[in-house]
DNA sequence: ACCTGAACACCGTTCAAGT
DNA sequence: ACCTGAACACCGTTCAAGT
């Protein structure tokens, strides 16, 4: 009946994973699992119990910046109207995908996941809350949904290198006026 | 000196590639391309000698496909307004993106392939045509283009099975709305 | 309970040997 | 010239053995 002594290290098992996991995903876009378990220094099995799929993994790998996003979205909102809260949570959206390559990967497997739960999850409930305003407002059309901004929004991760300052932000307005109501 | 009589045989094998491609895109999307040399009745190596990269031989697979979209695209445009034609060739793809579940993917492996070979391919030019019209005629956005709207339309491949007759056409109307010009 | 890492499964790709 | 298919490389995943 002693405390759980061992789950000390398995919590830093599982740090370490996470750590190595960042570090791999900053570096190469080649994500190796079993290249993250030796850099964790920990065995294959072990990753695979802490995380059983590649997208739980990257999911925690990017749940820092998933959250600024989502928390972001009633800030934008408080602040100004909603078009423009819109527009620029979009704008972040884009940012974070062209620093961080791989977080609209992890959000986009993240929504996959939620969506077959029927929940939207996190991100696809901070964007419908923008939507919702913009709708109460005239301004988005009313049948516009989340979902659907996320699948026009997925155009970010088959951006070409070079094609970021051309077309990240320009295709950002395009789809902001599909998006608006028509004047 | 005597013809090359080999060649026949190495021609057969060619289509029975293909042939067998076709069945294994047509039916599971696993397409695993060992799987298809075994169905064709040829070795591995053959199958590589014939098709260097799985995009090659997919756009062979796919080649009619495309070649009834490049072809359609001017004759739309002889017959409708070009923001008529461009809607009806949107549709279009979208049509052979459901029922072909691979085409648009393959589609969008032939353009990278003529993006790194400066070139924007024979999809993006029968789209250029179209959006070219339109900014010609004052009813596309100027700053629009072929790659734009490739982009854009990359959320065809992630639509998830129960989401074509809800979204498909739906997203279509979003982004055409988006290239427009501003009434 | 948790961890390890050898071993398995799978699939793309190559290449020595054949015709 | 072209074809074959065993073999290699690679990576995700499992599981018997250890602590």
């Amino acid at each position: 009946m002693t405390a759980p002594r061992r789950r000390a290290d398995a919590a830093e098992n599982r740090e370490r994973i996470i750590e190595a996991a960042r570090a791999v995903v900053a570096g190469a876009d080649e994500v190796r699992l079993n290249e993250i378990a030796k850099r964790a220094g920990v065995g294959q099995g072990t990753l695979y119990r802490h995380f059983p799929t590649r997208e739980h993994l990257l999911a925690e790998v990017y749940r820092q910046d998933v959250d600024e996003l989502v928390t972001a979205a009633p800030k934008l909102l408080a602040e100004h109207d909603p078009l423009t809260a819109l527009t620029r949570w979009l704008a972040r959206v884009a940012d974070y995908a062209q620093v961080k390559r791989g977080v609209l990967a992890a959000v986009e497997a993240g929504v996959r996941r939620d969506l077959s739960a029927h929940s939207q999850g996190p991100i696809g409930d901070a964007l419908a809350t923008l939507l919702d305003a913009g709708k109460a407002d005239g301004t988005v059309r009313q049948d516009v949904d989340a979902r659907d901004v996320i699948l026009l929004l997925g155009y970010l991760t088959r951006l070409e290198d070079g094609e970021w300052d051309g077309r990240a932000r320009h295709l950002l307005t395009v789809i902001l006026e599909g998006v608006r109501s028509r004047g």
